[in-house]
DNA sequence: CTGAAAGCGCTAACAT
DNA sequence: ATGTTAGCGCTTTCAG
């Protein structure tokens, strides 16, 4: 039902090729008659509501200019602050004429064909990828971006500085006064590169005060009941997302201790609620719709090079942290 | 590259017809060759590697099996529950083997081409649509189906029952004494149906009782400033989503306020961090991802009959409410 | 600068 | 049940 270009070439009185050419820009218009010829097949072209097809144009430029955004957890997706990162994504893939298709990679998910088939160019991902999909898009050789993660060395990769930010964190409260720090991971947390690099650095701020790195991995519970019970317990605790901060906060009114009273609470992303908090959240953040809006453009750049200079090593980048300081934190209680 | 099914063709000396039929499970086994040769065929697929190219599928079959969602507001489409609703489209629609797009449809983004150039077969929306948008689709002939939205009666829709879940929000509060109650939808929130519904269902339970059913759609500072004033201020407030209760809750508590010794709160959404607040919300909450489960439902029917029964009305379904009771809501204060 | 023609890989109608 | 053939609509040589 649609038109086209040999809807066209026939009103025109033109080939095929002429119309493709003349609507793709191709022709220069040195000539007067072309460039009238020309003319009159953008003419045609409107007047018929014509649209270029693109699964013809997919299957006979063999891409879809499509990107897959791979992912095992549905919770992570939208977790913290992946949703700014697919903002930035989808917008600046938008500008490179490409768009973003999710795609569940778990078990059921039935990824294969969609993956393998061809209906991608490339991916993304946010987590590690598992051992099927990571061998499924090299046989495929199809190229992948690593956003937030660098659980694989041999993709390209956007990373925040995470080392830096916990680092940032335990200076905050060692320079409040805190001599007691733990650093908290729920136990529900997928492995990610991100939990070692932030223990990373707030072991490094604690070592060079001679202080010794605490370190939970367990749900809130037990994490509750270190946190109230006797003198020995820590009197700062950073948190290994806002999750965390979230849960903390929350047992810990339910326990009528109080925030930063009692307990000085550090978050990680800084997403949006924790402005909201009570007190609101001191956290560590970075700008997450760039990491969309560069992991965009390693893609593309991937979908773009044909496979030219393989040989350097890939693409890493950096985004940097800051902390935001609000009401969470302060001098650790006199008593402690 | 890839093998085709020529490739596997040449190797088991038959023509590609027969091996595209065994390949697609078309071939009965009837008779005992015809088995032997359908294992061979397969069995050759498997040792090339074959996958079946998804673009060359998509031009014949004249479609991509990809569905879009379009949204004009990024914030929105990750805002409240939607990701809940996302997560339940996405994988619904994997079942029926199709894939969800990502589609920015406002200003710049560029959308005709991919939405009208046939890289879709069918659309979903969160939001109304704009009407550049929705005469595109409409000349496209594109199915669309509209997620927790009805703006458009001619498309088949899933609503959620904000009607009742706002009238058992009011009920609640007058229930627990309450005699000034309000609703409260922030200035920034897009027009959308269940702005009035919310408003009807908390209008219809406050005129049963004879009271004032106040309404507020105005920024966070000057509805605090309505809810801090002298002795006739509210000592309800039915949020028109979890962002009011949020924005709120915590200048509430910038004010030395109580909630809800000062004011009770209601939320609508119930969304995950809600039930972690200080105090927990009381809020309306329903089952978002059954919004996008259904959601697939019905854009895959609309995809799958073939433009028959044009005749009936678009399908509307309703999603229930349940009003959650937690630490948000209390008798008025006795002075009030 | 233009036209003719091949090819992308699969589906489906038709003939055997 | 299998083979033959004609599309699907665009891009891209290759001649003219």
């Amino acid at each position: 039902m649609p038109a086209t270009i040999y809807d066209i070439a026939r009103q025109a009185g033109v080939s095929s090729s002429t119309v493709a050419r003349v609507l793709r820009g191709d022709t220069k218009g040195d000539r007067k008659d072309s460039a009238e010829r020309a003319a009159r097949i953008r003419q045609i072209a409107d007047s018929l509501g014509y649209r270029p097809n693109l699964r013809a144009r997919a299957f006979s430029e063999q891409r879809t200019k499509g990107v897959g955004l791979l992912y095992t957890d549905d919770a992570w997706v939208f977790e913290g602050v992946n949703d700014k990162v697919l903002q930035g994504l989808v917008r600046e893939l938008r500008k490179h004429d490409h768009h973003l298709l999710l795609v569940p990679v778990d078990e059921g998910g039935d990824w294969e064909e969609l993956l393998l088939g061809g209906h991608v160019d490339g991916c993304v991902t946010f987590q590690p990828l598992s051992e099927p999909v990571r061998n499924g898009i090299r046989q495929a050789a199809l190229p992948c971006v690593l956003l937030g993660d660098n659980s694989d060395c041999d993709l390209p990769h956007i990373v925040v500085d995470d080392v830096a930010g916990s680092y940032s964190a335990a200076r905050h409260l060692i320079a409040l006064g805190h001599r007691r720090i733990g650093l908290y991971v729920h136990n529900t947390v997928k492995p990610h590169c991100s939990i070692q690099e932030r223990f990373q650095g707030f072991e490094t701020a604690m070592t060079e005060e001679g202080l010794e790195p605490n370190f939970w991995h367990c749900s809130e519970d037990e994490m509750i009941s270190v946190l109230t019970r006797g003198g020995a317990r820590p009197t700062g605790l950073i948190c290994y997302s806002d999750l965390e901060s979230t849960l903390i906060g929350h047992a810990m009114w339910q326990y009528g201790l109080k925030i930063p009273a009692d307990l000085s609470l550090i978050g990680f992303n800084d997403k949006f609620a924790t402005k909201y908090m009570t007190p609101p959240l001191t956290t560590v953040g970075f700008d997450a719709n760039q990491i969309g809006t560069l992991g965009a453009e390693l893609i593309i750049r991937s979908l773009t090079s044909d496979g030219l200079s393989e040989d350097q090593p890939p693409t890493s980048i950096q985004v940097k942290t800051q902390l935001i300081v609000r009401g969470s934190t302060a001098a650790p209680p006199k008593n402690a």
